[in-house]
RNA sequence: GAGGGAAUGCCGGAGCGGUCAAACGGGAUAGACUCAAGAUCUAUUGGCUUUCGCCUACGGGGGUUCGAAUCCUCCUUCCCUCACCA
């Protein structure tokens, strides 16, 4: 037999397609065609890959060719297709090469980049190399900065210390996500908990809808519930508790540990309860003071007493609670210009988005200005007799004339204002302006004035106080200590809480532990701190009593605050109410150390006895129940308990409905080279400046020293720059960005990929994006797709793009395996290389093989064995067509009617089944189409074509060739553009379908009659027919009876009044209906 | 613990209320071709039966229906993801 040249053909059409750019997107507009046949844009995307040295694997060509089967068969649809291709070229493997091998981390990207080109082009894959893209290159990540510098504008990246895992052979700090398990990701290396300043963005911003949206979203039902339970949303109830401890004087002191667990508290004591910085969560608290009043005395600095009246009380009573005051002194505002107060107030000051900031008159109207233009976040905005009236001090116009940013309360927490109803009129004035701009509230106390010195009762301001640190004034329970807030789900069972956990991670928890404890616990946390914090899950719950107790907001119960190796720190307060009798962890813990167990909701179905002995329960009971022990509540269903138990909370004071996420802030700080380095320099009189847009892209220096530490820390000259702001000395940062940053927003930049000017054309990305169809390993699920949403929501609130997700579909592909079902690696040396296979059986039977093993999303393993019959099926097509060549006398023959139903179910069925993604089913109805029509004498040349086109998408080199054998019988080709790749997809012609359908209607009387007549006899009364619901009407009852000779009845089969005593109607099947003999 | 998915003939795997003893592939068996092997082709591949047909079958139990591999319910087993998130 005549071997088939495959590697000949596969070449000839990789090269027709690229010499005539078959597949260039072009965008419509000025100058352009309108491209494709109307149907409007389709952006086919196939996840980013990183080109490593070890080349393509399977998983790549499987992910490859799925997209290529949707993109191909979209084009041929007359959609205008972008299907695009790139490379996510910065990251880690690079890097460790240069560590290992001495490579450079460019030259090793530059050596693998043509590398996967070259195998991706071998596929046949149906990409636009024009738009190629490569975020290593300072093109792409320029482009990366800029939306990093829009981040920190809009107050969305920022600096915190914070614990991050860190690897210290990568000599890096890893995500969450890549530290799973308590090992890295890349070199699995243990991890390493490190205290760093780091960059951030702030994705939490986000959370609320990144959560809701997921609804609406056509992704993945699998990936959805993985990102939920990433974002891990839920609602429930803070609920404040009191914390007493030996601190305080209620006269606590040497209390047993365990023997009085649970007691009451006698302490009661009025004094004013205060929450202090931390569990508030605010960072500092920033005065600007207002013009001093006398002119005399506010010009010289050494006389002018710019912190009085007010300030001191408040400062004092602040600095008790341990919060960080600052009250700059500011210029004379006869002389200085806002200019002069900025300056004077960025030196001295340093607002972060958990500061609360306070004006004071003039001092007011700065820092609304201040937060026009510098665009911070903060926590909260106060405005004491706030003043903006120009005309009244011509003196201080300078702070006056501006407009007040509306956005403001967008970045601000909360805003109030306070004014008081003896202020002058424009004072009063003032205020109203301010409110109005900003939308928030006037707090009008009496006889105030301006709040200066000499005004009645502003020496002391309790209710500034009290705005700031919103005291909670616990109803039940007041008492010397501090307010800790907790959260739950579940404050049905408050009343019976018997004990607190607070993490032993916990920044405060100095402030819980006794003296008489301090030596437990610091044992007890030297044991914990040694243990990873990600190896946490199977660690048996320990403790150890802090010595404090903490008073229960419902019941007035002191009990007993304990540090828990369980409880984790970040996320609600830190800190749990426990109720061993609902909830598992309690119940362990609290048998473990004796704790009492007091049950509150009665398990009604096993019936709960109402019994607090200390041990009689033998797991916590978490279901639905009735309410007992629970004061006014008892009796209620624990479900409507919820509600009505935070209502009262709520009333109390005590409370608050809130919602919580699992969702932390997006760390994206890297000590590595090969990634983009974040634009900001840090100068020691300016602090963190950014780069001015202009001096982007900030290129990564190519001389560095690897393998010690972060490699951009010995490049010295890269280092040390000017200060963009003041002249001065400033130094670069030497961290990188994550390289999840590149691949967030890449999708955009492939509509406009060569743009020098700006991100990208807004009218371009309108025109693509979002990407309709995008293919992915479901590895991604919580990631890339999760920051790439994000980027999405940010982008969109810049009003670059005008849409709010990424994708509107998404696929996973399955993961391909060796034979034994084992993971392919080339340390096990199992890997199928997708060359060496393509060479040996061909690219096009690779790429039915691929997608005829398994369903898409499903994934196989490998077997060389199976691939045979792929190959098999592309040489029968090959040899029906080219055997079929010499039968085709252009006589008009025409298909008989089963050839014409077959090829028209196979039109219709291979196009619903690619919409619907059931590839590995259309590979199967390709190969019984090909088989019937190969069993054919002779099939017309029409239906030939059809059937050909169909099999494009999977095989489409051997398909060119055959089209142009069709076409132009080998010789020649007619036209240049003659492509079957942009041939039109085959129309269904519904009307020669189902033609097997109709024979069996028509048979079906004949059919009845024949077996009848077999089983009727002399003596048969009468015969039953049961049919079919839906062919008692093709039946013909009295037809019948005529040719049988007998009374024949047709019934339905679900007819309930038929007559059927030994029930054969069950027997009936479509076609073929039973019969029933009454003798 | 939470969430997602799956269980079909020798194997992989279709199937989405009736044309289901169950697509397609692999394997196996037989036959054709060949000196022979390979490749290729053809047929068979749950049981009983010459055919019509009947019986037993889609993890297990129960149910809905005239009718269930397909729908509901409980159970069992397996895989995946997250995991002390209060």
């Amino acid at each position: 037999m005549e071997e088939i040249d495959f590697a000949g053909i596969e070449k000839k059409w990789q090269d027709r397609w690229a010499a005539e750019g078959v597949f260039e997107a072009k965008t419509p507009g000025a100058g352009s065609r309108e491209p494709g046949a109307g149907k409007g844009p389709y952006y086919v995307l196939e996840m980013f890959a990183y080109p490593s040295g070890e080349g393509l694997h399977m998983g790549h060509a499987f992910n490859f060719v799925i997209g290529d089967v949707i993109a191909r068969f979209k084009m041929m649809q007359g959609f205008n297709v972008l299907h695009p291709v790139g490379y996510d070229s910065l990251g880690l493997p690079a890097e460790n090469a240069a560590i290992k091998v001495g490579t450079h981390p460019a030259d090793y990207t530059n050596t693998n980049i043509p590398n996967f080109m070259k195998q991706q082009k071998g596929l046949g894959l149906s990409y636009d190399w024009s738009r190629m893209v490569s975020t290593a290159s300072p093109d792409y990540y320029k482009w990366d900065q800029w939306i990093f510098l829009k981040m920190l504008e809009k107050g969305l990246a920022y600096q915190k210390v914070s614990a991050v895992n860190w690897c210290s052979k990568c000599n890096t700090v890893l995500a969450n996500e890549q530290a799973q398990s308590g090992s890295c990701d890349l070199c699995g290396t243990k991890v390493e908990m490190k205290q760093l300043k780091q960059w951030f963005f702030r994705i939490t911003d986000y959370a609320d809808e990144l959560y809701s949206n997921l609804d609406n979203m056509n992704w993945p039902e699998k990936t959805k519930a993985m990102q939920r339970n990433w974002i891990g949303k839920s609602h429930g109830t803070e609920i404040d508790f009191l914390i007493e401890n030996q601190s305080g004087v209620s006269g606590f002191r040497g209390f047993g540990v365990s023997d009085e667990l649970g007691g009451k508290g006698e302490g009661e004591n009025g004094s004013r309860i205060h929450a202090d910085s931390r569990g508030l969560g605010i960072g500092n608290v920033v005065i600007v003071h207002g013009c001093p009043g006398d002119e005399e005395k506010s010009l010289n600095p050494e006389t002018r007493t710019y912190d009085k009246h007010w300030i001191p009380w408040i400062r004092k009573n602040l600095k008790e609670s341990e919060i960080a005051v600052e009250v700059p002194m500011m210029p004379v505002p006869w002389k200085a210009r806002y200019d002069d107060w900025k300056k004077e107030f960025d030196k001295k000051v340093d607002v972060n988005e958990n500061s609360v900031l306070i004006g004071h008159s003039c001092g007011c109207s700065f820092l609304v200005r201040w937060l026009r233009e510098a665009k911070k976040k903060v926590k909260k905005l106060i405005l004491v007799a706030p003043w903006k009236i120009a005309e009244s001090g011509g003196a201080e116009k300078g702070f006056y004339d501006y407009e007040i940013d509306k956005d403001i309360g967008k970045r601000v927490g909360n805003i109030v204002i306070f004014s008081s109803d003896d202020e002058e009129e424009d004072g009063k004035k003032s205020a109203v302006i301010f409110r109005d701009a900003l939308g928030c509230k006037i707090v009008e106390l009496k006889e105030h004035g301006h709040f200066t010195q000499g005004d009645m009762g502003t020496e002391e301001f309790p209710e500034l106080l009290d705005e700031i640190i919103e005291p909670r004034t616990l109803a039940d329970s007041r008492g010397q200590g501090k307010v800790w807030k907790i959260f739950t789900t579940r404050p049905d069972t408050i009343f019976g809480v018997t004990f607190m956990v607070v993490s032993a991670q916990h920044s405060r928890l100095d402030e819980l532990v006794i003296e008489e404890q301090r030596g437990k616990v610091e044992k007890f946390l030297s044991r914990i701190n040694s243990v990873s914090e990600k190896d946490v899950s199977n660690l048996e719950k320990e403790g150890v009593f802090s010595g404090s107790y903490a008073v229960n907001p419902a019941t007035g119960e002191r009990v007993p605050v304990w540090i828990g190796n369980f409880v984790v720190a970040d996320y609600g307060a830190g800190m749990v109410m426990a109720v061993p009798a609902h909830d598992a962890r309690d119940f362990e813990f609290a048998k473990k150390y004796g704790i009492s167990i007091k049950e509150v909701v009665a398990d009604e179905e096993n019936g709960t006895q109402i019994n607090t002995d200390k041990h009689r329960l033998d797991e916590a009971f978490t279901g639905v129940g009735k309410l007992i022990n629970s004061g006014e509540f008892d009796g209620l269903d624990s479900v409507e308990a919820k509600e009505k138990i935070s209502d009262w909370l709520i009333e109390k004071g005590v409370g608050r409905r809130v919602v919580n996420f699992k969702l932390r802030d997006w760390g994206i700080s890297r000590q590595r080279y090969w990634g983009t380095p974040i634009p900001v320099v840090h100068c020691s009189e300016c602090g963190v400046v950014p780069v001015a847009e202009k001096d982007l892209p900030v290129r990564l220096p190519k001389e560095v020293k690897f393998g010690e530490g972060n490699p951009l820390e010995s490049a010295e000259d890269w280092l040390n720059v000017k200060c963009p702001k003041c002249g001065g000395e400033a130094r670069r940062e030497s961290d990188t960005m994550d390289t999840f940053v590149n691949s967030s927003w890449y999708m955009m930049r492939f509509c406009d990929a060569h743009n020098d000017k700006e991100i990208f054309d807004k009218a371009k990305v309108k025109y693509w994006c979002p990407v309709d169809f995008y293919v992915g390993g479901a590895e991604h699920a919580c990631m890339h797709l999760i920051y790439s949403r994000f980027y999405v929501k940010f982008l969109r609130d810049l009003g670059l793009i005008d849409f709010d997700e990424p994708a509107v579909r998404l696929f996973h592909q399955g993961m391909i395996n060796d034979e034994k079902g084992e993971k392919m690696s080339k340390s096990k040396g199992n890997v199928v290389e997708p060359l060496e296979t393509m060479a040996k059986y061909g690219v096009d039977t690779t790429r039915y093989f691929l997608l005829s093993m398994a369903a898409p999303d499903k994934g196989f393993n490998w077997s060389d064995k199976e691939i045979a019959g792929s190959q098999r099926f592309v040489r029968k097509v090959y040899e029906f067509f080219a055997s079929n060549e010499v039968k085709d006398m252009g006589d008009g023959f025409e298909d008989s009617a089963e050839v014409l139903s077959r090829v028209n179910l196979a039109i219709r069925d291979v196009g619903e089944g690619i919409e619907k993604m059931e590839l590995r089913a259309v590979t199967i109805k390709l190969k019984e189409l090909f088989n019937f029509l190969g069993k054919q004498d002779r099939v017309s040349k029409e239906s030939r074509e059809k059937a050909l086109k169909l099999l494009v998408p999977f095989c489409p080199h051997v398909c060119e060739e055959l089209f142009e054998v069709l076409r132009g019988n080998r010789k020649q080709v007619i036209g240049n553009r003659d492509f079957v790749s942009l041939a039109s997809w085959s129309k269904v012609d519904e009307s020669k379908i189902g033609v097997r359908r109709k024979e069996l209607g028509v048979s079906l009387n004949e059919g009845v009659i024949e077996r009848i007549k077999k089983v009727v006899s002399d003596n048969t009364e009468a015969v039953y027919v049961y049919a079919m619901p839906f062919e008692v009407s093709k039946i013909d009852g009295s037809k019948i009876s005529e040719e049988v000779g007998k009374k024949v009845t047709v019934f339905s089969v679900s007819n309930s009044e038929k007559i059927d005593p030994e029930n054969v109607a069950k027997r009936a099947k479509p076609g073929k209906p039973a019969i029933y003999v009454c003798k």
